[in-house]
DNA sequence: ACTGTAGCGGAGGTACCCCTCCGGTTCAAT
DNA sequence: ATTGAACCGGAGGGGTACCTCCGCTACAGT
């Protein structure tokens, strides 16, 4: 009843240093990656980063020896929250609750495709963050689904796309992304 | 009730040369570029269409001053073929007219992302070929409406953007495409 | 306070990209 | 066939990004 309802596990052992300035400015690297592959796409500068963090390049390539390492790290950061921001929405209404936690969804990955893109289906550590969100918010729509909120001839997987999709794309303000979205979840409740 | 019952415009007047040399780099180049951009995004490197096209760099550069002029020449062509897709359409259903539309609409649009992406908002040409696509596919959404198959609480842009993130997100395959497109378009029927 | 070591920054080699410029080539009009 | 204008390719200068390497710094354990 209480508490988490479903496993949220913590998918990277992330290798945050030990020492006080390290672990500092391995911090200030992760804030500065967010930002930058926010902004720049996948394709972001290292050194810019590394400038960003007020850190030499140096100090990048010792704590993320690979663009993927940032990548993945960046990335799991996300999924975790997500996962986490699930487990708190599981005493709500059922639709609403599957909506709410899109709408979680839909403000992380705005931002984020890039790095979803840069590591769409060729990472180890993409794949555990698959599950752990699909693990994490899958019984949101099949709790919707039970009830009849949504329809039954989709998957978790399904939904994700499209919300990702939706979120994505460039729109003219706020107002109408929101606008297309309910249109396409009513898409979801229609079919019965 | 023949013919086109919507004027197509061609966008652009598109410089192409005159002598047959030129003619054929400038086909090669239009060719590589769209390949390119598809392939790498917005930033593919000039060099490399330059080398796809079997054409010196500087070829590139005589016909495509601007790294702009290629990307709005390939962004036109494509605007145009769209356009005239539309008014081929205009003697079916109405429901089907619209949703075969923005099937051709995906198509194009799936590797062309990159190229509205770099465009957007900042181009001269790019509001032009907007206001093309909209007189040559709104009136497809507006039949629809008129006859009660779409809803009435939303626009063309909307249902283009609509289109335009689901189709852009990668999905596991084609199957999952359409149904998460069908999905969001059963959206566009249920308002009303 | 001392000290060994984990951690630091950034110079610099390599690679690629952008874009200009010009000697040579090819077309088409006579 | 001739010829001059249009067009060609790519060398090369300038810039930036990637990544390695190493002399110096500052932390943490005694």
């Amino acid at each position: 009843m209480t508490a988490t309802p479903f496993p949220v596990s913590e998918i990277v052992a992330t290798r945050r240093p030990h020492r006080k300035d390290a672990a500092r400015n391995y911090d200030a690297l992760l804030d500065a990656a967010r930002e930058a592959f926010a902004e720049h796409g996948a394709e972001a500068s290292l050194e810019d980063i590394a400038r960003r963090a007020g850190v030499g390049i140096g100090t990048l390539y010792r704590n993320f020896p690979t663009r993927r390492d940032l990548f993945e790290t960046v990335y799991a950061d996300e999924v975790n929250t997500l996962c986490r921001a699930a487990a708190e929405l599981a005493d709500r209404e059922p639709w609403e609750a599957l909506t709410a936690w899109l709408d979680r969804f839909a403000g992380y990955m705005v931002t984020k495709r890039a790095v979803r893109e840069a590591l769409d289906g060729e990472s180890g550590i993409f794949q555990a963050c698959r599950e752990s969100m699909y693990a994490a918010g899958g019984p949101l729509l099949e709790r919707a689904q039970r009830t009849g909120a949504a329809r039954a001839d989709m998957d978790f997987g399904d939904l994700l796309r499209m919300v990702a999709g939706i979120t994505a794309t460039v729109f003219d303000d706020d107002a109408q992304r929101n606008r297309v979205l309910a249109i396409a979840l009513d898409g979801v409740r229609a079919g019965r």
